[in-house]
DNA sequence: GTAATTATTTATCATAAGATAAATTAAAGC
DNA sequence: GCTTTAATTTATCTTATGATAAATAATTAC
């Protein structure tokens, strides 16, 4: 939980009653490998903080398991088209490895937001954040080859290929396993 | 600008104190077809209310005009990866019609956050909003056919047609003119 | 350790979309 | 209105990736 709070910390000011406040209402999460942090189907009602470990969020698209995303220690998983929006989400998150977490109640945490504006603010920062970044990798998706998104990721994630199956990659990078295949045969 | 602060007020509830720091700050944009509401290479320090008009932002990728989004009344138009980083964007926004808007400038728009917490709340729902369709619009490009993605869009926005040049529509879907063409021809 | 399961690779064929060029149509400038 | 320019369509060829199936390698369960 200190992991999260020093996390918090760096996006901006935050008093000690504010940081008290977000720590009452975090707990920690032990999960091993493979287990689903959450399930399809459930309304996202928490805020992850991966300490430990890796994650994805996945969903079926026609039966096919595609991953949306990965996420790495240090970084906060949500499932923001059901957080935002109050829906039942169709995507969960798993754990791809044993994996340490800490939980935030998401209505606990946004009633702080009324008391500790700063609280607020900083949530509005790793919004943004995440916000940019999905818009560079829709750029990345439209534009760029499958093999030239494939050693984009490896390079700024060299662990993945060795933490991650590759049928998640591919599904990661809009391909098909076959064709991740195909493009690291051809390296 | 009075269609600004309805549009804010929707969004959360904003005293008249903070409405009025708002209109304070916000002025009127009048600026004709084809015009460039902001170049490429500034960095985004205004956040737009389109009024009336339809816009889009776009940039280029190996010498290619491509459309990133359009626009639409009644809608918030900023250049994210620019404004919530500070680093100057590569990216331009275009009025496609003579336009109307309210243009703030975001250093003044930020530091009402301080005073007006609400205003800093409705920004953050703002910029939710705008993730969520991100996501859900990389989830579009990734497994939906150029087709799909055409049919699904004009379905949405039926008057796009009529008013935006096909080749803008075709670099938003991520082809190229010529292939959109095709799939024009084949329904 | 062995068997069963799962992941990955390889091979073949089909297809959607890119690249390029040319023809046609529409829009803009004078 | 006529000319020039730009937008759109059509045609041809190429290529990356999908679909499917089968072979191989790695992992998991007992």
């Amino acid at each position: 939980m200190e992991k999260l709070l020093t996390f918090l910390r760096k996006l901006g000011p935050l008093s000690a009653e504010a940081t008290d406040a977000i720590a009452a209402i975090s707990r920690p999460v032990n999960i091993s490998r493979y287990k689903n942090l959450q399930q399809i189907g459930q309304t996202c009602q928490t805020i992850y903080f991966l300490e430990q470990g890796i994650a994805r969020i996945y969903y079926y698209k026609n039966d096919i398991d595609i991953t949306e995303g990965f996420y790495f220690e240090q970084s906060i998983i949500v499932r923001a088209e059901s957080l935002f929006t109050g829906k039942p989400s169709r995507k969960a998150i798993q754990v791809l490895e044993d994996s340490v977490l800490t939980a935030i109640d998401s209505s606990k945490f946004f009633a702080l937001f009324n008391t500790y504006p700063p609280i607020e603010r900083i949530f509005r920062k790793i919004i943004e954040t995440a916000y940019v970044e999905t818009i560079n990798r829709m750029e990345s998706i439209q534009f760029n080859t499958a093999e030239e998104r494939y050693q984009s990721l490896i390079k700024s994630n060299p662990h993945l290929l060795k933490k991650v199956p590759l049928k998640y990659i591919a599904s990661y990078l809009g391909i098909t396993q076959v064709s991740l295949s195909r493009i690291r045969a051809n390296q």
